[in-house]
DNA sequence: TAAATTCATGACACCGGTGTCATAATGTCA
DNA sequence: TGACATTATGACACCGGTGTCATGAATTTA
């Protein structure tokens, strides 16, 4: 059983390669016999085309590369799942490359991957969406790209985000509203955007309520479940110990939980806590984390679809948007007694 | 800027392609001048190979490909993790590709897949290591594959699983030991093997202590975190209620423990629960629950790095492991009162 | 009906590498 | 030093597609 490819095509049917070419691609200037008579022959003959060969004369690979550094598992999950669903729309593939932010290896990794693989496009995701360096390289490389969940960088790339600063800023008014004054705030991996911009969020909040900001309710986390265990010690011993907790993110918020009920404290009657992204883990959990619900799979999809459409045709403007993101209250926050 | 091939490097050299090849792939016959000559000008002008030309010229891709349907998402993170490893050590690329395992498309779907991005090779994952019918069509296209964690299908490829029948064994025989004797159990996604395998090793260790199986204390489940809630309401409304739960994933173990903590239920007091595969939710969520540690990312690592060197190099013999999994005991399991 | 235009098709180069084989250069041995 | 083996190198075909352009046939226009 010989290889089919469009050599064997073209003899069996009786015409040359390129005619062979100009059906596979619905190319105009193929009179209908002909196009049936070759039709017929993909079918006899079983015949795919090969894409390496496409890829070759065409300089495309009809794959998409996902960069991620990201201690939340559950995060990348979501942002898989965005842009698989992308890719499958276009008949693209996803190919995931996980690669340590810090360090200059960084460069080096990348360049491995665009010789070991060429791809056409590649999604940043946090926090590689903010790196400046990255960004020119790609640029320099002819790699397009798209960021998702960037705050910072402000260059001419696509780019899909949602309003952390807001989001941050809403569940602090929600803790407000019930009554909470002191508030203890975990902060996420300083290289992340989301970081900083969720903890002006609660500043904000703070600020427009005239509650005084105090440095010793705010810990250093980096949005792994360890660091929030961490940091939940931390907050847990002070005396007088904090009636709300702002994790920012869900997975340091679910630490906080479990610590606090092995501590013998009641959620929320004797303390509250809230999370950020909505993961999975806040719905699986007693009780239920109130959070941001931030749409990272369409985050992801959009950027994804954009990307892929400017492969096909570089736009003039890049597509810039920013998500809507909501809180979702459930039973970890509650008013204070 | 014109592009960089392998052409502007043997001009710049003055020697052929050819010789320029052998340099990039170290092969012999090139003296130590020509050597360095070459190499000096693969620094000046920057060069790196084209992969695609390369896989055109060799046919290969360097990519594998993941294959999975599977309601637990950290269990799909870490079967990635581990391939990821896999292909990092040998240079090649990981791309994944999820798809519905049930319905007819899947054969095509997968043909598809190979159409638009030629696999070097295919990692299956449960449950599609125990279909035949896929194992005879990779077979038929020549794609070699590597089965992770799946326990029926006979045949020559190579397999990494874990022992699924002898871990549920021991964990309800801890179960047991803790003087529990009506003991529930919720099965996993009937299209997985592990799901079978779990069954019997529950049954083999309740027949083993002469305590009569009862069909009222099983519940179907399909190992998403959704269908233990479902179970788990099932479970708890028995009358009497059971004094523990095995479930056979922990997701699905950590449902029930939400509902019974809802229902005002002490866990483990009230009622133990058990759970399998050491997911991160296990130790997240309090109490943590006790579990059996299955080794995913070894098993897919194993699993890749067979599958990589089997590709260079078809083996005689297939590599079929097993490896150890090991019970993990945590707060959601104690003594009956 | 002749000239001009449009359409269908194929020949051929090309994408950027690798494999095969011939040949020139060098080394070894008697 | 001649016969022979070994090493270094390049010419050229090939992998399986796509792009460019020439050509002859069919159709429209004057």
């Amino acid at each position: 059983m010989k290889k089919v490819t469009i050599n064997s095509v073209a003899s069996h049917a009786g015409v040359s390669k390129k005619t062979v070419s100009r059906v596979l691609n619905n190319e105009p200037n193929v009179s209908a016999a002909t196009r049936e008579k070759v039709l017929a022959v993909f079918k006899e003959l079983d015949y795919t085309p090969n894409p390496i060969a496409r890829g070759l004369a065409q300089n495309r690979s009809f794959i998409i590369g996902c960069l991620y550094d990201n201690p939340s598992k559950s995060y990348i999950t979501r942002v898989q799942t965005g842009a698989l669903e992308a890719c499958k729309e276009n008949n693209y593939n996803l190919l995931i490359h996980p690669c340590e932010f810090r360090g200059d290896a960084l460069i080096n990794n990348i360049e491995q991957l665009l010789q070991t693989s060429r791809l056409d496009g590649i999604v940043l995701t946090p926090p590689f969406g903010d790196f400046a360096e990255l960004a020119s390289f790609l640029k320099s490389k002819k790699i397009p790209y798209a960021r998702v969940a960037s705050a910072l960088l402000q260059d001419d790339s696509i780019s899909v985000r949602s309003n952390d600063e807001q989001g941050a800023f809403e569940i602090t008014e929600h803790l407000i509203s019930l009554g909470h004054k002191s508030i203890a705030f975990i902060k996420g991996h300083p290289d992340h955007s989301a970081t900083q911009q969720r903890f002006k969020g609660y500043r904000r909040s703070l600020a427009s309520h005239g509650i005084e900001f105090d440095e010793r309710l705010v810990e250093e986390g980096n949005f792994s479940y360890h660091s929030g265990v961490d940091s939940a010690r931390s907050i847990l011993d002070l005396s007088p110990r904090p009636t709300a907790v702002f994790a920012s993110n869900d997975y340091m918020a679910a630490a906080v939980l479990k610590l606090a009920t092995q501590r013998q404290l009641k959620v929320p009657d004797d303390i509250s806590i809230a999370g950020f992204d909505n993961a999975p883990i806040a719905r699986h959990i007693w009780p239920g984390l109130t959070t941001i619900a931030q749409p990272v799979e369409e985050m992801t999809k959009q950027a994804v679809t954009q990307l892929i459409s400017h492969i096909a045709q570089p736009q003039e403007k890049p597509y810039q948007v920013t998500l809507e993101s909501r809180l979702i209250t459930r039973e970890s926050t509650s008013a204070i007694k």
